[in-house]
DNA sequence: GATGAATGAGGTTTCATTCAT
DNA sequence: TATGAATGAAACCTCATTCAT
């Protein structure tokens, strides 16, 4: 593996291990086997390594949900598709997950930041507009409904893991309902 | 105010402006106007003025939650009652609702500072329990249930703040109508 | 036991057990079991303590050792009875030999505070004139030869009691010897 | 001179001008003109500092004092010569002395940094075994006789510079009768 | 007089950042 | 280009000293 691509992992692996507080420049560099110099070459600051993380992060993630994604069937069929793609790709890859959790709200990340990582997922916002046109939904804009579905999911998850609770077909398809009824008109 | 309490009052609003670790003690002394050295009479790190902070946020949210209730009217009154509760706690205060959502899911908060800080809100899972027992809800345990809805609601807040939706008594009834047609069958 | 005793010797004991440097106002105060600022109605500094305890030290100690001292008998007889009554003194308060090694040469302690705590032990410096005069020792003035017995002695008995010899009468007696030796022509 | 060896000079230097406790990583760190970080990338703590020099000191000084020692002669000669060695290399080296006596008794430096120290020592105990084969000297092991002589010895030097008394040829010549006189039968 | 909570100067220690190799 | 020893600013933390009770 190429030096960034080792660095963002390191980086990756200590901050959900320890919190980002705690992570030194040393502990990436021996983790990640570079130098400390190195990481310098790559990265202005231990801010922009966390950016950078979640830029590439979202980039899979957008790729691995909308892998085969066509548009087709109805609205309900679509949103079950996606938000299913996201439980999976969550549980997958639980790394991502808590730093996707942990980082969705903090100072690190700008709006700018946010608004670059997240372009690829405006297709979730089209299927919450069909489906206010469509009067299914309660009155909401799109991309709020899209926000409230994301971080209930987040959360919930989060506590299911804690808790242990196994994330079988059937809880993923109670979860699914759960998304769905909440903002259903 | 005695030293003990305005040393927890300015770590709360440090910590919210500016985050866990950009915050010295120093910071803390100057804001409380307290001498270091008596911060350390009291806490032995940062972590326990985090945790002691959680600790007595929870408490007084409970207290205000469950003033004068009677646990009288059916299901979903007392469910509407707790969670509008607990949505207008947060409104008022939105230095605890910052703390409390980032710290939810903190290393620095160990499961048995959680469940000492949770204990007051098991009211909530005896409702839930009841509302089971009638065939009410969907198939969880009522921990489950109530962690769900209070991460639904916990993201809920953050984005309407984020994106500036007001929290006025028509948005108050539409989270709370998602919050129940979320978990009832 | 009055405030100041107790004060002189919780320092003793702490300062003996852990080294000077490590004992602190709140460690002795905890001891002695009085306030804090009971110490420094009694003492200035910690300086001040070890000076003390030096000067009750030696008082108490030349006490012990010319009780009953008449001053009779030959110049290797009262030798004797003198250094004999100084070993068995250390060997009888461990915690004192050790402070009274330690502090022997310290810059905590001044020449004025030797002076003062020493004046008891001119006696000694009369003894080795004798001697001298009677050409009995090596030509070295009365308190240099005090101070070489002194020294000597003092290391010894260190040594003694780090590899575990034990001070009987056979080698309480060798050690005289060795002090006598050492000084006569 | 590398870091390592400045760093233990100017500590050396520091502790004897004015006692541990007083020397700070600061006062260290301006005197050996490194930074402060580069004192705690070669010792953890000021205790391995004192340590360190301690061990470096004994080398030196075991090498100053058996060069060219051959072994040859009677007991009686050697044993002067190797105890005017020391005399002298004391003498010649005053900072190492008072680091020396300071510290030979301190809970700073453990047994094992004892033994590891002395060890290149052994050789007087080779002497003192031989003189007592012979019969020459008072009955003790060869450890006990070495520790009186050292002992004995320190003390003396300390007195004299305190009290201004001349190492001149005939002094020294005088505190070696007197270290030979105690021991021997 | 006796107390010990409170203080903050000054020590210890860490770690982001530089730069000679 | 890659490195990591060296740095020192800025954090942490202790404890002698004060002073209101």
């Amino acid at each position: 593996m190429e030096k960034k691509k080792r660095i963002l992992k390191a980086s990756l692996e200590l901050i959900v291990e320890r919190g980002l507080h705690t992570v030194t420049f040393a502990n990436i560099s021996q983790r990640a086997k570079v130098g400390i110099g190195t990481i310098y070459k790559h990265f202005k600051s231990k801010d922009e390594i966390v950016q950078q993380i979640w830029i590439e992060q979202k980039k899979e993630e957008s790729t691995y949900i909308f892998r085969d994604y066509a548009g087709n069937g109805t609205v309900k069929e679509r949103f079950e598709f996606l938000w299913e793609r996201v439980i999976n790709y969550f549980c997958d890859n639980p790394l991502e997950y808590y730093f996707s959790y942990h980082f969705a709200a903090s100072p690190v990340l700008s709006k700018e930041i946010h608004e670059v990582a997240m372009k690829d997922f405006l297709a979730f916002d089209d299927l919450y507009e069909e489906g206010l046109n469509l009067g299914m939904f309660k009155p909401l804009s799109p991309r709020h409904l899209r926000l409230y579905s994301f971080s209930t999911l987040n959360g919930w998850i989060l506590w299911s893991k804690d808790e242990g609770i196994e994330m079988d077909q059937k809880n993923i398809h109670l979860l699914l309902s759960m998304l769905w009824d909440a903002i259903k008109k």
